[in-house]
DNA sequence: CTTATTATCAATAATTTGTTGATAATTGGA
DNA sequence: TCCAATTATCAACAAATTATTGATAATAAG
């Protein structure tokens, strides 16, 4: 037995103070209403009311079952219905994860845009350059830059992003241009903590001793004072080559692009919070990125 | 489904901090908890919460829910247990409906006994000679003098009501004492209105025009003042029989004994406190009424 | 006094429920 | 790193429950 349902249909035969209308009103048989009432009865061990063929009469226990009932399912309206607006109207907090170069540079415009076409919902935005567990650490959204293992997780391409080798004029002015990898190795390499390029491992290029930190800016702007050769996302290095601080090397041994995504848990029920957001994100980022001309 | 059921397992999920530790808890299968929460979700169509294969996890909105559905489950169980209580042990308010006379002069010490092993009843009780709609009018029980007719209520017989003719020693020397039913149109008969017996017609005792009354102890009082002839239940004339102010006459033409039944709406799912009070009347009235010596 | 309305009972059809077995995913330990 | 154990969930079926229809007793109104 629905209890619910029972206790609802109650408080409309008090209501309609006839379990025939209350059956017309919630659209269902008498002979059901009568049922449910008599369960309700025999679940609580009480008579709730007296009833003539005529007329129906609240018992005293009924009398008070019913008031507190009327309370109780109101409580359970508003419930439903605040869950289901939380849902509906994308509003709460949004808890977003994203690393920490990229959200630096390219995060704070799309996520103005996102907030003054959604008031409501309050943005935490961590920056993290390491792996964080979304759902351990209770993340709705996490922006993750690379290829992507499978998991159970549900990921959005947002948008490719480039790498380029990229090197100071004066740096290459007074080393000279590599003209394929095999030269890198006679090259002062900077390099990025969390990337493993296998490319890179087979030419030799990653020998240990040299500059690496976990942190692309840093690099990158060692780069643009002459430190040596960089492989970047062009995010970082995008504006330092447009302004002639960096120029591109090695154009043809690029990696492959890789890509930005939004990480999500689910993708049943997702809250529109989130779907909001990526759809925001989705459409900021598409086209040919900001940071690329 | 039942939502509180699905309410209280969601709870119980968060409480043991997975599916298959709430399923034992609850001793149900672990494929139901997870159907129950499916379900729920399903139904409000937000996620309540992510789960992984080890740990759970409450969504903004489940953590809203639950806590809000904790307060709901807890308030559905108090309403049940008062609902029950009220129902076990005995309590509130009993309304009682009774015959004037037979009240005023052999209730009060039934009801005090009643209400002293039954402190958490409160009594209202009612006198009244005409017929009262115990449930139109909100009685749990009455008390009825006489021959039922069917109805859809129940009766308890409490205890046989005695008639008898009577009148006063000086009165029967002054007209004399009528030897059968047949003399009776000679004398005066003190009638009492509700009373409308089918031998006393025939034998034309019944012309009007004599003394007629709604109230019994009016006609004992005035029969013992020597106005005439009565015919009276034992518990109204009884105390006069004892002490000599009433003789009992025409005792072989004495009508066949009524009764004191004890009249309720429904036999399934009687309040306790109605059943209390007519066991401790059926007591009490057991025996030999106290009247009749 | 008849007729219409009403609550409830009984029986059946339809739906839902809860169970079992299987599967994919994740963690902890070897 | 790989295996075993634990976990949540899916799929399918049997069992129980639900809601419907038709019937009945009781009551009130015309």
């Amino acid at each position: 037995m629905d209890r619910i349902e029972a206790m609802r249909t109650l408080v409309s035969v008090i209501h309609e103070g006839s379990f025939t209308r209350a059956a017309n009103r919630l659209a269902m048989s008498p002979q059901l209403v009568s049922k449910y009432v008599a369960q309700l009865e025999e679940h609580l061990g009480v008579r709730l009311l007296n009833r003539t063929t005529r007329r129906i009469h609240l018992t005293e226990a009924g009398e008070r079952y019913v008031q507190q009932a009327q309370q109780i399912l109101s409580d359970i309206d508003d419930m439903e219905s605040q869950t289901g607006d939380l849902q509906a109207q994308a509003r709460g907090l949004l808890r977003i994860a994203a690393p920490v170069s990229f959200a630096s540079l390219h995060l704070a415009e799309p996520l103005v845009l996102f907030q003054q076409s959604h008031p409501d919902v309050g943005i935490d935005l961590q920056l993290n350059d390491r792996k964080v567990d979304i759902i351990e650490e209770g993340f709705d959204v996490a922006l993750r830059i690379g290829h992507l293992k499978d998991s159970s997780l549900v990921a959005r391409k947002l948008t490719d992003i480039r790498l380029a080798y990229c090197a100071s004029p004066e740096y290459l002015k007074k080393y000279g241009e590599p003209a394929s990898l095999s030269e890198l190795p006679q090259h002062r390499f900077l390099q990025y903590s969390y990337m493993e390029d296998e490319q890179l491992r087979q030419a030799g290029v990653l020998r240990g001793h040299q500059f690496s930190c976990n942190n692309g800016e840093v690099l990158n702007n060692a780069a643009i004072a002459g430190a040596g050769i960089v492989l970047q996302p062009t995010f970082i290095s995008g504006a330092a080559l447009a302004d002639g601080h960096l120029v591109e090397i090695l154009k043809q041994e690029a990696p492959e692009p890789i890509a930005l995504y939004a990480v999500y848990a689910h993708r049943t029920l997702l809250s529109s919070k989130v779907r909001a957001f990526i759809d925001s994100l989705s459409d900021y980022f598409s086209g040919a990125p900001s940071w690329d001309m």
